[in-house]
RNA sequence: GAGGCUGUAGCUCAGUUGGUUUAGAGCGCUUGCUUGACAGGCAAGAGGUCAUGGGUUCGAAUCCCUUCAGCCUCACCA
């Protein structure tokens, strides 16, 4: 019969040959006997499925001491196990030959000597993958020796009932896959915790021949010894196993000895169960499951009966999984690699809040951060730039330009105008919005969203609209009321970014006023959710959209923000009460630069027309309309809507959503298709009038 | 080989129990704005057959399956 092996030397402790069952070629050796060349070794002829047909002879040398899947054939086939090397990779006893010449050398070797006996069929370059030492780059191949495992059924069940009795929460949740696929049952495998490294604890098991006594001490060992074997052994007698166990396995102590809690349960009693562990999925099985298993294994001891009782025995309540940090080629970022930008550079370049702002803005939750430091092609060297990095020293550029603003205008004891006190409101609500979907945000440790919804209300909210709202035409005063209370929002806005950007928030929170001592924003009370008005802050959002139309209607015919303009606005019952009596007058006519802003019950000549929500708008241009432009603006627009409105009747003429969907559903359809219906009508008068 | 995750705008990503006016943000891009906070800025705009093909449902970016692509973990190539 014929073999491939890339490794001859192992033909010394060959002890079957095996061949796939279902191989028409070698179906009729089975049961039969080969002999091994060179050792003369008599061996069976097995069949094992795990042998491919296709794979180079479609006879397979089993090597059992030698090779994990040739161990696991022996297994089921109970063969012989000849282990032919010594612990230096010479060559041993068993082997019967070459007895200590280094195993690559006794490789060219044999192939001589098969060659000269006739047994060599052929000689090929093949190219293999060739297991490395991480820290020698020594070869390494494998070899039948006696290692410790940790016997990991009963706390693999633990551990997944912890999380799947929801005693542990993992963020995001989809990792329980991931998990489960690694603990079921099915899956998981015992523990080897042996580890040939010259640091490390060394396993506490002593050997006296073929007995071995596992203690805790030395003494407690040679006790074991003197009981079992009855002979007044020494210590050295004994002879220590020389492995040291796994890192992990003192690793998985950690939540309970981080407050020392084996010697004293002081501190333990206090803070354990801690609230979360923040961690990077790639050792979810290295650590986090290994350390929900110890919290299982020594938790109720430790901590007594009644306080395990109320507080549980988890090492942790949640688990928030960060994603992992990759370069633009998605590769992790690591020292080996060396494709991680400079932190220390980075924090030069855009300062420590504007790479806090990058990072934690690209992190959205579980899902691996693209750090957008782009690599240079010629010199494969990672530059120290960042356009998110960028975007977070932008911020705080901007936050203290706003605050700028604030403290150069001159305050005056004069009573807030009517926009402004309008202003202030709806920013209260806004603000009061913000927090509690901030808070939602923290709750689901989504970190990403917490921040980009402050950036979104400081930037566009506050800065855009909020400010502009109450600032005093050039060279006017502010009034008091309206300073100090943007002041206090202004802080509050500082209080809730402060643990994205502690630095600059804490600079602005003692620039803005005077602060006593130890009034410090990291320590302030964090904003509370209240109550706000969404009525206000829709009619609010009306009036932006309005200002949009006015706006882009301004650019679209190349007329100047300054030049004030006439707006009319078709007169309904809800446009009435909007401008007039919840008096939003002001603030459109401030914020569009509007001259006037009319209430008409006809169409206006000159003019050219928007729709917001459901009311009609019309702007007043004095220079002659470019009226071929305007019904495809306008045409584009119907179309739209027209798509909009037909979906819409499609699903309500659809007995079976009628009848189906909840009453809400259905609702609020029939409305969708009445406010379709009414922007059509607006859009299509309004063609008609250009025509 | 086993298992898992992900495919949404040029890029990086949101879209939470299927129904918020036929999909959102930031960056980038286009156009217009230089002197009272900020050009590291302001205003507006363009840009998407939600990878593919099927299914479930009154209704799918969202749930299920197919295919394709990318990534990860574990094992391994005689």
């Amino acid at each position: 019969m014929t073999i491939a092996t890339t490794r001859p030397e192992t033909i010394l402790g060959d002890t079957a040959v095996a061949i796939n069952p279902d191989d028409e070629r070698y179906k009729h050796l089975a049961g039969k006997q080969v002999i091994v060349p060179m050792v003369n070794r008599v061996v069976p002829i097995i069949q094992d499925a795990y042998v491919e047909v296709e794979f180079g002879t479609g006879c397979l040398k089993v090597t059992p001491a030698h090779d994990m899947n040739d161990y696991e054939i022996g297994q089921r086939h109970k063969l012989e196990t000849i282990d032919v090397f010594n612990d230096d990779g010479t060559m041993g006893e068993a082997a019967g030959f070459y007895l200590g010449e280094d195993r690559f050398a006794v490789r060219k070797k044999i192939v001589k000597e098969l060659e000269a006996k006739g047994h060599i069929v052929k000689i090929e370059d093949y190219r293999n993958k060739v297991g490395r030492s991480e820290r020698t780059n020594a070869i390494v191949e494998p070899r039948l020796t006696k290692q410790w495992f940790l016997d990991m059924k009963d706390l693999a069940a633990t551990a997944l009932k912890a999380v799947d009795s929801g005693e542990v929460t993992f963020y995001p949740k989809h990792f329980w896959n991931m998990y489960y696929n690694w603990l079921n049952e099915d899956n998981v495998r015992d523990w080897c915790i042996s580890r040939q490294l010259w640091w490390g604890q060394r396993i506490p098991a002593w050997y006296y021949g073929e007995e071995v006594f596992v203690a805790e001490t030395e003494a407690a060992a040679l006790k074991m010894a003197r009981e079992k074997t009855g002979k007044d052994l020494a210590l050295t007698d004994l002879k220590q196993e020389e492995d040291v166990v796994d890192t992990w396995f003192s690793s998985w102590l950690w939540p309970i000895s981080v407050f020392d809690g084996f010697e004293t349960q002081e501190e333990l009693k206090y803070y354990y169960p801690t609230s979360v562990l923040v961690t990077g999925w790639d050792i979810m099985f290295f650590w986090v499951a290994r350390m929900i298993m110890t919290g299982y294994e020594y938790g109720g001891e430790l901590l007594g009966e009644d306080l395990a009782k109320a507080k549980g025995i988890q090492p942790f309540n949640d688990v928030y999984f960060t994603g992992m940090v990759r370069d633009e080629k998605r590769r992790k970022m690591s020292k080996s690699l060396g494709n991680s930008p400079d932190a220390l550079t980075l924090i030069e370049n855009y300062g420590a809040d504007g790479v806090r702002f990058g990072m934690m803005s690209s992190g959205a939750a579980g899902n691996d951060i693209i750090f957008d430091a782009p690599i240079d092609k010629e010199t494969k060297a990672v530059l120290n730039e960042s356009q998110l990095c960028a975007q977070g020293m932008k911020f705080c550029n901007k936050l203290w330009n706003a605050l700028n603003m604030l403290k150069g205008k001159e305050v005056a004891d004069k009573p807030a105008s009517e926009e402004n006190k309008m202003a202030m409101q709806w920013l209260e609500y806004r603000l009061s919005q913000t927090v509690e979907e901030v808070e939602d945000h923290f709750k689901t440790y989504r970190l990403s969203d917490a921040l980009s919804a402050l950036y979104r209300f400081i930037w566009n909210d506050f800065c855009s609209w909020y400010l502009e709202l109450i600032k005093p035409a050039s060279g006017e005063p502010m009034d008091k009321e309206t300073y100090d209370r943007t002041i206090d929002y202004f802080g509050e806005m500082m209080i809730m970014l402060h643990p994205f950007m502690p630095f600059i928030t804490e600079e602005l929170w003692h620039n803005m006023k005077e602060r006593a001592d130890g009034e410090d924003c990291v320590i302030s009370q964090y904003p509370k959710i209240k109550a706000y008005d969404n009525t206000m802050l829709q009619n609010m959002e009306h009036v932006r959209e309005m200002v949009t139309g006015v706006r882009e209607i301004r650019n679209k015919n190349g007329l100047s923000p300054k030049e004030a303009m006439a707006v009319y606005v078709k007169k309904t019952d809800w446009s009435e009460a909007l401008y007039t009596k919840s008096g939003y007058l002001g603030v459109a006519k401030k914020m569009g630069n509007l001259s006037d802003l009319q209430f008409t019950e006809t169409d206006v000549d000159s003019t050219v027309s928007f729709v917001c929500g459901t009311e009609e708008y019309a702007v007043f241009l004095e220079q002659t309309i470019d009226v071929e432009a305007e019904r495809k603006r306008i045409t584009k627009d119907l179309e739209h809507q027209k798509g909009f409105v037909n979906s819409i009747k499609k699903k309500l003429s659809n007995e079976r959503f009628v009848n189906n969907a909840p009453a809400a559903v259905v609702d609020k359809e029939k409305q969708k298709l009445l406010d379709g219906e009414a922007r059509i009508k607006i859009l299509q008068d309004a063609l008609n009038n250009l025509n």
